[in-house]
Order: C-alpha cells, then sequence, then structure tokens
DNA sequence: AGTCGATTTTTGGGAC
DNA sequence: GTCCCAAAAATCGACT
C-alpha cells in the first residue's frame, strides 16, 4: 500500500501483472543496474591508479590516508587529533 | 626502501621534498580525487533514480532488493560453477 | 566534545587525566583486549582444524567453499522470505 | 544441505563416495562451524563492550584506534607516522 | 610478490 | 535528529 498506489495504464503501455507496473519496474531496475555498472568500472580504474602508484614505489596506504585526510574538514582534523593525543595520554600510549 | 626506491629526478621536473616524489605523488592523488568525483557523481544518479521511483509510487526498498537480488544471482552462478570444477579437480576430472 | 559528557568523578577513582575518565577507559580497553585475544585463539583452532584435514588429504580451499556455502544458503533463505513478504505487503496481502 | 546430503553410515566406517571420505569430511565442516559460531560470539562480546563505552560517553572509533595502536609495534607506528608526515608535506596537507 | 579470501572499518539508508 | 543495521570499501593475512 506503500509501494503502488494507483498505476493507472493510460496508454495501454505499462501492464499491471499483480499490481505491480512491471515495465516501469524493470526500466527503473535496468537503470540502476547501467549506473552501478559504471561505478564499478570507476572504482576499478581508481585500483588501477593505486597499482600503478605502487609499481612506481609509493606506498598506496599511505596516498589512501592523504587522500582521505585532503577531504576532511581541518577543523574536524585538529579536533580528531586531539582527542586522539588524549586517549594515549590517559591510557598509556 | 620499502617505499620509494629512488626516484631519480632525470629531467629536473620532479623535485625531492623528504625523499619523496612531490609532482609525481601529487598528480596521482589528484587523478584519484577526480575519479572519486566521477564515481560520487554516479552514486548521486542512482540515488535520484530511487528517489524519482519513490516519487512514482514505487517502494525504493523493494527495488533495491531486486538489484542486489539480480546481482546476487549472477554471482552464485559463478559461484557454483567454481565449486564444481572444485569438486571436479578433487575426484579427477 | 562529542565524546565525554562530564563524568563526575563522585567517588574519586575514577581520575581525571586531560578530562579523560582514565581507568574507566583503561579497563573497557583491556577487556576488549582481552576478548579479542579470545577470538585470535578460536581463530587458530580454526587453521589447525584446516591444516589437519589438509594433513589427511582434503582440499582447504573446497573445505572453505563448503563452509562458506552453507553459511549462505542460511543467510540466502531468511532474505528470500523476506523479500516474499515485501512482495507480499508491495501487493497487498 | 546443498552439498553433503543423507550420508548414509552403512558400515560405520568413512564411506568413500567420489573418491572424497564423506564422514570424515562432515566432522571437519562441523568442527569449523562450531568453532566459527563461538567466535562470532566473542565477537559480538566485544561489540557490546563497544556499546557499553559508548552508553558512558566514550567514543567508540577512538577507542578502536587506541586499542589499533597497542597491538602496533613502537617503532613500525614511527615509522608509519613519520612516512605520513613526509607524503602530506609533499602533497599540501 | 601477487592473488584471493577473510576481517575490519566506513558509509548510507531506515526507523523511531 | 539520532541511533541502528546493512552494504561497501579498505586493510590484513594466507597460500601459491
Amino acid at each position: 500500500m506503500d509501494v503502488l498506489e494507483d498505476e493507472v495504464p493510460v496508454g495501454g503501455v505499462a501492464q499491471d501483472i499483480g499490481g505491480v507496473a512491471a515495465d516501469q519496474l524493470r526500466s527503473i531496475v535496468e537503470r540502476i543496474e547501467r549506473l552501478e555498472e559504471e561505478k564499478a568500472n570507476i572504482a576499478n580504474d581508481i585500483k588501477e591508479v593505486y597499482s600503478e602508484a605502487k609499481g612506481n614505489g609509493f606506498d598506496a596506504k599511505i596516498i589512501r590516508k592523504v587522500v582521505a585526510l585532503r577531504k576532511k574538514d581541518k577543523h574536524d582534523l585538529a579536533e580528531e587529533e586531539e582527542l586522539l593525543a588524549l586517549y594515549r595520554a590517559a591510557v598509556g600510549v
């Protein structure tokens, strides 16, 4: 009831199967799948860049950290580091 | 030595900052950042498709499940074949 | 700031070091470390079972697959039922 | 269930099905499954400790970092931090 | 020394 | 808006 309210088959295109506008649904699913494929491809490209970097003698793990740090807001960064220092001091390195 | 085996700055382009070939590193980082931006854009597109679907009366949760299942089916199929191959190898052709 | 809202050291037990209730924190950390040790021990036991199986002529890779499949079967079953429930809700009992 | 069905224990010893000693295999698989269950239980306990810590106003994420740091060898730690500093300097925070 | 599987951490969505 | 759970990414470790 939350799912599909009133699929009016105006032009007779969308068939109702069990109350579900099957064609429309299929189209949506396919669009998503296509986008997810593109996304996976890019994820792959990223992996390759890391691989190549590694091949050139860089440490991929550290590069990841750099990328992550650049994404972070500077202020958040300072705060977190301070907090970590505090905890470390409290517990003993 | 684990990190950067001597990047000799032949043409004088890559400067050594603290032993790291800074220019090359910066280029790598920027490539990654660019790709990640593209990836984020696509992720956004996907979200929009879900939103739109929801606007058309579909339940996004179900669509997600359908997409996930279809992906899994493919994956499972591949896995089954792999397992079968393993068994065949185990038993001897 | 998000972290420790004013744990007032009532009985004087928990000392404040840099604003952190150090004793309590240390106790937490130690509990976790103890549990993680147990976990690592069990992981080791598992490894030994695989080793032993291998010693008896079994292929560890296949055993892993079998274990994984059996786990997945249970999980998939639950998921299928969930999806079915979703569809039923979508269609209206 | 899909994998190993109904091994009838005819003679009480290990029967060969397709060259595989099924009883022995089943025993191995069950031992592993039992151990994995124990492991999962402990993993759960750990989660609960984090939860409880969170309930007491601690930041679970930072505690995780503390635990991880304590696991690491001091020397390795220093090395990694130094390298990170290097990269950060090279790239610009 | 690289691939692959397992584990852990992070992110994102859903519910209240 | 905050908390919890599930999916994704990243890290770690084994075996080849």
